[in-house]
DNA sequence: ATCGTCCACCGAATTGAAATCGGATGCACA
DNA sequence: TGTGCATCCGATTTCAATTCGGTGGACGAT
């Protein structure tokens, strides 16, 4: 995982396929002034070097029959390596957990998860959650609203060096 | 945004999606055993109808210059609701900041960060958070370790009704 | 039960994009 | 000044996306 150094055309590319993973190659060659070929190349490049790690379609939730979301904070009471990577496994498997956090702080875990309904919710955080035996506290907090950046977190492009190869 | 409901086809193809947005169609018709004509059809009204909301690249943060995500929980003290608007507004407006939860309970608002270094953060926090008026505590948790599912929150299909036409 | 309508599906034909490849060009470095 | 390398381009080939007319099953109405 070596940081090679991206230029204004990769960081281009970037945003693009961020805001719109499904554009023709032929459309973002165009917005990013390169020919297709080129642009095509670029693209394949950076899925290979894993800096883009994949494409995902956003799902309504509500499509799916989920009317409830919700943040659980965890706090962990025996800090043992162990039992802090099974219970991240544990939780990572499960289909209700949309993101897990592992942080520093007054709690040690928050976990976003998506049920259909109150009962679900219940029923995950009593079975899947509460009954572990390392966990210490537990706080479950009801999402009223929830919004994901849809843009790259690009601030400021370093002076980013320039393309290499014969264009300026 | 009236919940049409969806058949195991279609659920298949969200899933599909989700897993990987950039599949071709013929890949797509070929796993969900539908003809690629039949397939495009259906994508594009599942588009359309609002139940797939894009299509997004996942780019890898440590490439764009990110070392260092965070939680950080906020909590208002005066629970007007143009406040709440505008500092919603604010805080979605900010390019670091890449998930923001509104919630019951002890905190009111979750937002997930990312930032080039220790110092960005401390001037995030503190010029575009913590300068706020209807701001009460702030509690910053620094994220050890970040996992988004790549999956559909798909749980038992609660036998979804056959698709229409002809075929079962 | 039968008729008629509707809807999803299919598959052939067309359009258009993706992928490949040889050649050209500027830059780095000697 | 000359050599090597990485990138870009554009023509060509290959393959996918899209369109559209036709088919048949499900369902409601008579």
């Amino acid at each position: 995982m070596e940081t090679r150094s991206l230029d204004r055309i990769d960081h281009e590319i970037l945003a693009a396929l961020q805001n719109n993973a499904r554009q023709s190659n032929k459309e973002l060659a165009a917005s990013v002034g390169l020919a297709p070929s080129s642009c095509l190349e670029r693209v394949k490049r950076l899925t290979q070097d894993g800096i883009i790690r994949g494409f995902h379609a956003d799902v309504d939730p509500k499509a799916l029959g989920i009317t409830l979301e919700a943040l659980v904070f965890v706090r962990i009471v025996r800090h043992q390596r162990e039992l802090m990577q099974a219970l991240w496994s544990h939780l990572a498997a499960q289909p209700e957990v949309r993101d897990l956090y592992d942080v520093a702080g007054s709690h040690d875990l928050v976990v976003h998860v998506a049920v259909r309904d109150v009962d679900h919710l219940r029923r995950l955080v009593a079975d899947q959650i509460a009954s572990r035996a390392e966990l210490g506290q537990l706080e479950t907090s009801l999402i009223f609203q929830h919004r994901r950046s849809t843009t790259l977190p690009d601030y400021g492009h370093e002076h980013a060096p320039p393309a290499r190869g014969r264009h300026e």
